[in-house]
RNA sequence: GGGCUUGUAGCUCAGUUGGUUAGAGCGCAUCCCUGAUAAGGAUGAGGUCCGUGGUUCGAAUCCACGCAGGCCCA
């Protein structure tokens, strides 16, 4: 038996409880066991980092993944349910020594690698227990015993067995380059991650002079934001078309730069509007205001800076060993050591030329014109120099201190203000300074340390991608929602570089590269072949998985040369743990043929910012390289997640909402309906405001559920245990049906194209109808006393539009409508099945949708709205019955239709009688338009003669003359143009001064005057919802039976006596008494000015 | 600096192949309803459709330039 519902429901609670249903009842594995061997659907989870509890953007990402499971579940197909969790990398490493409060590399190789690795492994167990309890709280749907790690065995080898194959085909190599490297977290960054990491900040930037070699007191004039690379200083470039400036400062000295850069307002735009401007730095001053300042200037003249080509200096740091070492420090060019080249004595001006897009090296602007060139510093340096045949000195070690044969800077931090304040005054002391200044600007830092990035040359490991178009190629065979993601892929690809992999660091992939003495190097590519080729520590790495530090102490025989080499203690890149899942997590090298059931995926679904260049790019080059293919065939992307306002959330700033709250405040279902209704493309703004709005319509849909439990569960009602006869349903139930139906349809298409956020849209549409139209319209089929066939008819007809739309919105909101299932369904239907998760997806029925139907359902709700409207604006409230109601429809179908249903239109507006009336009438007024796309086409630029003149005609007879004759003659200077009827648009309006309203040719008109009876019937009505309160103040059931005691004199006493049966029937008043007797409540009431006291009490009590 | 993208009501967003008076939800104000009631309904106020120019009989819509934001790449 259905059971009464409270309306005022919990929803928290309401989900604790399902949660735990489902858990006792073990509901998901009733649906796998379900499935089984039904068509294949293959989602592919995107790892998520367990390395905290999860967050709100995550429970988009999920509630979208769980959305689609479950759809393609209800409509019958297997699944794998595999979550995955990320667990190796540089982020775990980073929680990991904050735990452990270490400020360095060094610190955890002290500690021991070992016990560190344990560590990250633990954490990483933590909190994949943490997000796992999170996901089954969001209702999230997972074989939660069977989630993969990333750091699992499978899944490194099999990374192995990618790398192996790319080695085959040489496209693995040692570079040597500088990178950005952080000092903190002893490791450098990939192209990928450097962008994460940008941060406005101000540094000291200096202006030094670099004496000119066989010229007297002549100098160069340098600029740079980084003064710790003068040390490393080799040569200076110049722009040869530019114009540089000779310059005679007050004490003699003479200097070149760009002439432009001499009166440039550097950072001009910045300043002026604050933006990406630091608080507190002063504008900048221009180089002459610089020189004026010391003393004043005089110009002697300019050179081109071709001419200044081969000038040689001196350069800041001279009498540094480094600076001194033949082929530079500390990696040596052995070519250049054989020429006995050094810093100091490449220090000459260059012509760096161009870089890679065609763009000059050296422009006028910021600086001075003449850039300051550390080959073993910077990028793009680095790439001149290897042009020019340059030097490299690279001062840094690996925690971004200065190294060895760098003097009294040896052991000294690059990024630290204090070196560089030391470096400033070295600079001072000897001279070579001419100003410094704090300098704004956007510089890369370290994306989770924070801190400060330098460019330091290292030894990297990367992936030629020469190869990029056999991945271009398979990303046009996947669909991408929103489309433009194809674009926004091929464009990562276009400009991607190589790919570097390694990082040196303790807790991730061990790369399986071992390197040799005659500089080769070898690619192992699975765990059985390492074995063959171990000829030392197998023992040691016996029984532990493939990670430092034990997989270190295997050395291997090289199989061609024969000579023992050591593993690289390189780590691999995280997106590679994450880029083989396809592969890893189907058995590819275990298990081909499970393998080739599920692979490609059908799905993916991630945030878009950022995975363009992370995971689809991963998945798609391993896929690619591996088997030629897609990995998957749609992908899914989000936008991110934001607070109410639009802004970030951070935990700093206040706003940030934790997961935990957010499911306990507002409940999941809300905020699953958040996320399935969110446009995809737009960033969702987060929070209890927006939760409110939402959770009003998920009101809406309880209390249409708990309106049928109601009554339901009064007579007792079980839609299998009566029947009911499909003809006797009322047009309203055939109405609500077909609406149904064209909702299914919606849906399906909604879940079907991955844009569940449209179908949620429409929804509202749909709840709006049942809910305050047909429920509304037939409340009364429900409460009436006599169980008749109508009644079950209702009763039948509101279970099946209930049951069908909970089915609908079952895979967004899981809880809410299994809670209603329970009783709706599983408590009153035989052999209904244990849970709402275990049905079948409605389908469409097109035979029940009733177009014809629809529209004249909707014509009759458009005059009752028209007449409200019109009620509302002659101040005539619902209760006051009105005499007539006159409307004109130009549809003679749908007017049948309005005159079969004419109860219900009087019934709704309550209106003692209505009429048709034809068009001349007060109520109406006709327009008549030109039809502007027709006659726009045909007549162009005559087309405005031509509506003046329409417009200056008389409208009435015009219509008459469209509806006698089949063209208009229109005479427009001298010229009489024929219009066919087509170029005509009558629509009609209404009329002024009546309250009557216009739209969609309908029009309504109603009687304003009232009589004697009618205020009195309009007297009980208002005393019927009195009582009908007190009723409710008095906490009495909706079915009982109750006696009314009450003066009943003056207007309202005749009122009432006049409409006793009336009254009682509305009000379950078996006993109405003319006395002032005391029931169980009592209240005095004001009936159009009249007071009267009331008492009501229970019959049988 | 280059590419892509967005700019519509107080807020969040729709707006079809260019068509006459630009919409919805929320919020606000006023009113109505009362057997779903901590719900529901109606009405109203509120717009330089980012700006300028162009194409066109006609531009929120198409084009160019500019401004502002977002993303991506340097």
């Amino acid at each position: 038996m259905i059971e009464k519902v409270n309306p005022k429901v919990d929803f928290v609670k309401l989900e604790h409880d399902i949660l735990e249903f489902w858990k006792k009842n073990d509901i998901f594995n009733k649906r796998v066991i379900k499935n089984k061997g039904k068509p294949k659907w293959s989602f592919i989870d995107g790892p998520i980092t367990a390395n905290n509890p999860m967050g709100v953007h995550h429970a988009w990402g999920r509630t979208l993944k769980d959305i689609y499971n479950r759809y393609k579940a209800m409509t019958g197909h297997e699944l794998r349910y595999q979550n995955g969790f990320d667990c190796q990398g540089l982020w775990v490493e980073i929680e990991v020594e904050k735990e452990l409060g270490f400020k360095s590399k060094r610190d955890v190789e002290e500690f021991g690698i070992e016990k560190f690795v344990n560590l990250c492994k633990e954490r990483v167990q933590k909190y994949s227990g943490v997000q796992t309890e999170q996901s089954k709280r969001l209702g999230y749907w997972m074989d939660w015993e069977n989630s993969y790690f990333t750091m699992s065995e499978e899944n490194n080898y099999t990374i192995w067995t990618f790398l192996k194959k790319l080695f085959n085909e040489g496209k693995i190599y040692r570079g040597n380059d500088v990178v950005p490297w952080s000092g903190r977290s002893g490791t450098s960054y990939s192209q990928m991650e450097i962008v994460e990491g940008r941060k406005l900040v101000a540094h000291k930037s200096v202006f030094v002079r670099f004496p000119i070699k066989n010229r007297e007191k002549e100098y160069l004039l340098i600029w740079t934001t980084t003064p710790w690379t003068l040390t490393s200083n080799i040569a200076v470039g110049v722009n040869v078309g530019l114009d540089y400036v000779k310059l005679k400062a007050a004490d003699g000295s003479i200097y070149y730069f760009a002439k432009e850069n001499l009166e440039y307002q550097r950072l001009e735009k910045q300043f002026k509007e604050k933006k990406q401007w630091v608080d507190g730095v002063p504008k900048l001053k221009t180089i002459a205001q610089i020189f004026k300042e010391h003393g004043g200037y005089e110009e002697l003249g300019t050179v081109k800076g071709s001419e200044m080509v081969g000038w040689e200096y001196e350069g800041a740091f001279d009498d540094l060993e480094a600076q001194n070492e033949p082929g530079g420090f500390p990696f040596i060019n052995d070519e250049l050591k054989e020429k006995n080249a050094t810093a100091v004595n490449q220090h000459c001006v260059i012509d760096p030329g161009k870089d890679s897009i065609g763009n000059d090296i050296v422009v006028a602007g910021e600086g001075t014109g003449i850039v300051h060139m550390a080959p073993g510093c910077g990028d793009i340096d680095h790439k001149v120099g290897k042009k020019l045949g340059l030097v490299n000195i690279a001062p840094l070690d690996s925690e971004s201190k200065f190294i060895e044969k760098f003097a009294w800077l040896e052991g000294k931090s690059a990024t630290k203000p204090e070196t560089t304040q030391a470096i400033i005054d070295d600079l001072k002391e000897r001279g070579i300074l001419v100003y410094v200044e704090d300098y704004p600007h956007i510089y890369p830092h370290c994306w989770r340390s924070g801190d400060e990035l330098v460019f330091r040359l290292v030894d990297e490991w990367y992936i030629n991608m020469d190869w990029r178009g056999k991945i271009k190629k398979i990303v046009n065979d996947i669909e991408w929602i929103p489309e433009w993601g194809q674009d926004r892929e091929h464009e990562w690809l276009d400009n991607m570089s190589d790919w570097m992999i390694s990082k040196k660091r303790f807790w991730g992939l061990a790369l399986p590269i071992w390197t040799f003495e005659d500089e080769s190097f070898f690619v192992v590519g699975s765990r059985e072949e390492l074995k063959e080729l171990a000829v030392e520590g197998w023992d040691e790495f016996e029984g532990h998985t493939p990670h430092r530090p034990w997989i270190d102490k295997v050395k291997i025989k090289h199989p061609e040369t024969g000579l023992i080499g050591e593993r690289i203690k390189d780590v691999g890149n995280p997106w590679l743990d994450a880029g083989i899942v396809p592969f890893s997590t189907l058995g590819y090298t275990t298990d081909n043929d499970y393998w080739k059931e599920w692979f490609p995926g059908d799905f993916i679904t991630e945030c878009f910012p950022g995975q363009f260049r992370n995971w689809f790019y991963s998945l798609l080059a391993m896929s690619a390289c591996l088997e030629e293919t897609a990995p998957f065939k749609t992908v899914l992307g989000h936008a991110l997640v934001k607070d109410e306002t639009g802004r970030d959330m951070h935990k700093s700033w206040g706003n940030a909402i934790w997961f935990d709250d957010a499911a306990e405040k507002m409940g999941v279902d809300v905020m699953r309906w958040m996320y399935a209704s969110q446009n995809v493309e737009h960033n969702l703004l987060f929070g209890y405001e927006h939760a409110d709005e939402v959770r009003k319509k998920l009101i809406q849909l309880w209390n249409s559920y708990s309106f049928y439990a109601t009554y339901a569960a009064v007579d007792g009602f079980s839609p299998n245990k009566t029947s009911f006869n499909r003809d006797d349903q009322t047009v309203l139930d055939k109405w609500i049906i077909s609406k149904m139906h064209g909702m299914i349809g919606e849906a399906q298409k909604a879940y079907e194209s991955f844009r569940v956020d449209k179908f949620m849209k429409d929804f509202g549409k749909f709840l709006d109808d049942l809910s305050n139209w047909y429920i509304r319209r037939n409340r009364r089929r429900f409460w009436k006393t006599e169980d008749d066939n109508d009644k079950l008819t209702a009763y039948h007809t509101l279970h099946e539009v209930l049951f069908t739309t909970i089915r609908v919105l079952a895979p967004c909101l899981p809880f809410v409508t299994e809670n209603i299932y329970q009783n709706l369904v599983k408590n009153s239907v035989d052999d209904a099945p244990e849970s709402i998760h275990l049905c079948d997806f409605p389908t469409v029925d097109d035979a029940k949708i009733d177009h014809t139907l629809m529209k004249q359902v909707d014509a009759m709700r458009k005059i009752v709205e028209l007449a409200r409207s019109a009620r509302n604006k002659a101040n005539l409230k619902i209760r006051q019955p009105l005499a007539k109601l006159t409307y004109f429809i130009d549809n003679d179908n749908i007017e049948a239709f309005i005159q079969e249903n004419k109860k219900v239109i009087l019934d709704e507006l309550n209106v003692k009688q209505m009429e048709r009336t034809t068009s001349a009438t007060d109520l109406i007024s006709y327009i008549v338009k030109p039809n502007l796309p027709l006659l726009g086409q045909k007549y162009g630029q005559r087309l405005n003669d031509i509506r003046n003149s329409i417009s200056a005609m008389d409208v009435n007879e015009l219509v008459r003359s469209l509806q006698s004759q089949k063209s208009i003659e229109l005479t427009i200077e001298n010229e009489t143009l024929i219009l066919e009827k087509d170029a005509f648009i009558v629509e009609m309006g209404s009329a002024d001064g009546y309250t009557s309203e216009m739209d969609g040719g309908v029009t309504v008109g109603l009687t304003t005057e009232l009589n004697e009876e009618l205020l009195r019937e309009g007297m009980v009505r208002d005393l019927i919802r009195h009582v009908q309160i007190m009723r409710k103040n008095a906490n009495f059931a909706v079915e009982d039976r109750i006696i009314i005691h009450g003066l009943l004199n003056g207007l309202v006493g005749d009122a009432l006596k006049e409409f006793e049966e009336f009254f009682c029937n509305e009000t379950l008043a078996v006993e109405l008494t003319d006395s002032n007797k005391k029931g169980e409540y009592e209240s005095t009431v004001n009936v159009q000015g009249q007071e009267l006291t009331i008492s009501i009490e229970r019959k049988n009590t």
